[in-house]
DNA sequence: TAGACGTGGTC
DNA sequence: TGACCAAGTCT
């Protein structure tokens, strides 16, 4: 397996010691700056953090509600997900799934279905399985233990914690990409935040209030949300900036540190849009885990060297499907960019010849007219080539 | 442990 | 266009 991360080979020697060197000292000073703290500017910062939220707090939908299933499909898509984003999809899916029963007893394709366009699909699978587990092992009561909690498939501890502080006011700390943000501003982190993991976790449990921990936890979020920006932050807004030592060193907008990456691959694929006599066409459904789990999608595979798109897409469908194919019109050039890597998907119009088709490599393969594809789960790249064909048709 | 895992928005 | 970022978890 390749290493995303960027190396220098000559240098990477000596880089490494000294980067080592430099962050065990500073997780040393890390693990001990709770203690830095003083119990004085603790209290300070709650008091002054919860009075700014009273006056400043954000009024979400899920805030509204003490329900934990709702509270906690909110954290669900909060995810790597802006609350701009989330408010739609948080409507419709409690209309749709009102209840943890009614989640528990839908079936996967029906919420892939609503989660169609959020992304990180495997979120959804998570929250189905972890309902029916809640419904079959803790009487159908979402459980306010964290480990307990925890212990369900999607939720982590900052997802625990989230959930268990908003609906229940229990004092279970967090740590999403806001609390990082600020507290690595609010101490100047010298280094970049996964880099000091368990520093961060133990300053987080120490400031939580523990007479307010539900505000406490979303005033946090907050304040990085819309004040503590990652670029450009409103430091003269700021209700911590007297006690903020980024902003006193004048490097707000040089922390957090940066985590080193790599670019990102790209793949050129061929897809194919297999059309019958009966004038259907052929989707898969892809297996379970991994990339798009589960989700519906126009077969087809990614090009070898030296090898032209059409013959692509008619090795891919005999590998994939064991079917004869002849390939012909280009329909659509699909650019798509996942958190990983970018595809182009070259779509081809193609017509069945010969054989029957089989899930060889997915988990199953379906003949569907035009009008009924928009009653299945399909990524966003693919969604792109459903207009195509409803554009052709009509136009 | 760092890479896999989506999508939309900004610069 | 490409890089970076956004209420993380799992392996």
């Amino acid at each position: 397996m390749k290493s995303r991360l960027r190396s220098h080979p000559m240098r990477q020697q000596s880089n490494q010691a000294s980067l080592r060197q430099t962050v065990d000292r500073e997780l040393i000073r890390m693990d001990s700056v709770s203690d830095r703290l003083p119990s004085s500017v603790i209290f300070a910062l709650r008091s002054t953090l919860l009075n700014w939220y009273s006056q400043q707090g954000r009024d979400l939908p899920w805030r509204r509600s003490r329900d934990p299933y709702a509270i906690w499909v909110s954290e669900i898509m909060l995810q790597q997900t802006q609350v701009k984003t989330v408010i739609p999809y948080y409507d419709r899916w409690l209309t749709q799934f009102p209840t943890l029963q009614t989640l528990a007893s839908a079936d996967q394709q029906q919420v892939l279905k609503v989660w169609q366009g959020l992304g990180y699909y495997a979120r959804a699978r998570n929250l189905h399985r972890a309902a029916q587990e809640i419904v079959s092992q803790h009487n159908g009561i979402f459980p306010t233990d964290l480990q307990m909690a925890m212990s369900l498939p999607g939720i982590g501890r900052t997802t625990a914690g989230g959930i268990l502080s908003a609906a229940f006011d229990q004092p279970t700390p967090i740590l999403d990409g806001n609390v990082k943000r600020v507290l690595a501003r609010l101490v100047a982190l010298p280094v970049p935040t996964s880099k000091a993991i368990a520093p961060l976790w133990q300053l987080s449990e120490a400031l939580l209030d523990p007479a307010h921990p539900r505000d406490f936890n979303q005033a946090w979020m907050d304040l990085g949300a819309t004040i503590c920006l990652p670029r450009n932050p409103l430091c003269d807004r700021c209700p911590w900036q007297p006690h903020c030592s980024a902003y006193n060193q004048g490097i707000q907008n040089q922390l957090p540190m940066t985590e080193t990456r790599s670019p990102i691959p790209r793949k050129i694929i061929g897809v194919a849009v297999i059309w019958n006599d009966a004038g259907q066409i052929l989707i898969d459904r892809r297996k379970p885990e991994g990339l798009l789990g589960g989700m519906w999608e126009f077969p087809g595979g990614k090009v070898e060297p030296g090898e032209t798109i059409p013959d692509c897409i008619q090795r891919e469908i005999q590998e994939e499907l064991g079917i004869e194919i002849e390939v012909g019109d280009r329909l659509i050039v699909v650019d798509h960019t996942y958190s990983h890597f970018h595809v182009t998907l070259n779509v081809h119009h193609c017509q069945h010849i010969s054989g029957e088709p089989q899930a060889i490599e997915c988990d199953e393969i379906r003949w569907v007219e035009l009008a009924d594809l928009d009653s299945y789960p399909f990524p966003k790249a693919n969604l792109q080539i459903i207009e195509a064909l409803k554009k052709e048709k009509d136009g």
